[in-house]
DNA sequence: CTGGACTGTTTAATATTCTCAACATCATGA
DNA sequence: TCATGATGTTGAGAATATTAAACAGTCCAG
């Protein structure tokens, strides 16, 4: 995210083909403001940017998320994964010399005891996977479970989450995330 | 979106376990302002908005995409997989009953003999996944190979493809495709 | 070319956010 | 009991966002 508010509410703007004046009075703020943020001479509060994006309309939401500026291997051998794992947790990434994916898929293996730490991961997008060897302890947004081989897990990468080998063999998962963190 | 942003940062804040002046001290501000904020006793300027989740971490347009009420199923023990399997290809969903998703997780179970069918499957997206036990034969967009446990695939959903298990044992998939196919 | 209606920009005054430092409260422990 | 360190809150002042109004440029009609 580039925090180019002024180009960004700009371009947001002329997408909808309005003047500053027209979306200023449509926000019930004045043409100057628009100028000044688009100029990014002010960081809007958020309670201004959300009148501003009332007028066009759009969330608040929708505006922090929009993107302005968004063949290959098929095949990977085991051997041929990248192997990204650190200490003991193995990660195997598909697709990791890709340029380009909309997702990041890993083959984990964690040890007895690994631990992703104490420190809670957090990231943008979604992520999910599926047990498939040993048991794991998962913790998201203040919940924590077990699951066991076959169970499966899906959430908001945003929500804090970690996981942890409790038992006492390896622990294999099949993870996907969207967007790519790999 | 409520733009309740003080209930909303506290709620974030705890989420993390950070006091107000701990969450302050990461994010260079004061913890007066935090104090401010989280009351509604004033709209934060999105630099100093910025500021604060930096200190999360957290980017803005996770911030005002984070729904705190409705926090959807993370867990999904096996038995509540969605199962979608037809013939011979067991398909067990994750996440089948979520609202909005950006990927379909599968946990597929191809039974000897299994084939997706000489028709060829086309469609949008990509998709990808991790080979956990057994033996697959997968064709891409003309090429063909077969995969074994911890070999992997990942490719654009447009090129057709096709799914056989051509050994006498069963296979085991985790697979996933953004968007999502189910 | 002249006036008017539009565009975005700027300045000075005002309103708001933000900081700094002090305050009140609660818990822990000597 | 008193001290210590943690918590969140508050008030006065500094810093910044926002307004209102004037400025400059472009385009088109008269």
């Amino acid at each position: 995210m580039s925090l180019d508010i002024g180009a960004h509410l700009k371009a947001v703007r002329q997408m909808y083909g309005l003047s500053q004046r027209e979306l200023a009075k449509r926000a019930g703020v004045t043409n100057g403001l628009i100028s000044l943020i688009e100029q990014n001479r002010v960081s809007p509060s958020v309670s201004s940017l959300k009148k501003v994006l009332d007028g066009v309309p759009m969330a608040l939401a929708d505006f922090f998320t929009l993107d302005l500026e968004r063949q290959s291997q098929v095949f990977f051998p085991k051997e041929e994964l990248s192997n990204i794992g650190a200490g003991s947790v193995a990660l195997r990434l598909v697709g990791g010399n890709l340029a380009k994916r909309s997702m990041s898929i890993l083959h984990e293996i964690y040890a007895p005891g690994a631990d992703t730490g104490e420190e809670m991961l957090t990231h943008a997008g979604e992520e999910g996977g599926v047990v498939v060897r040993g048991r794991v302890e998962l913790s998201v947004g203040g919940e924590t479970r077990i699951l066991g081989a076959g169970d499966a897990y899906y959430f908001r990468s945003t929500l804090p989450h970690r996981f942890r080998n409790v038992g006492r063999e390896e622990c294999e998962i099949v993870s996907a995330s969207a967007p790519p963190t790999f």
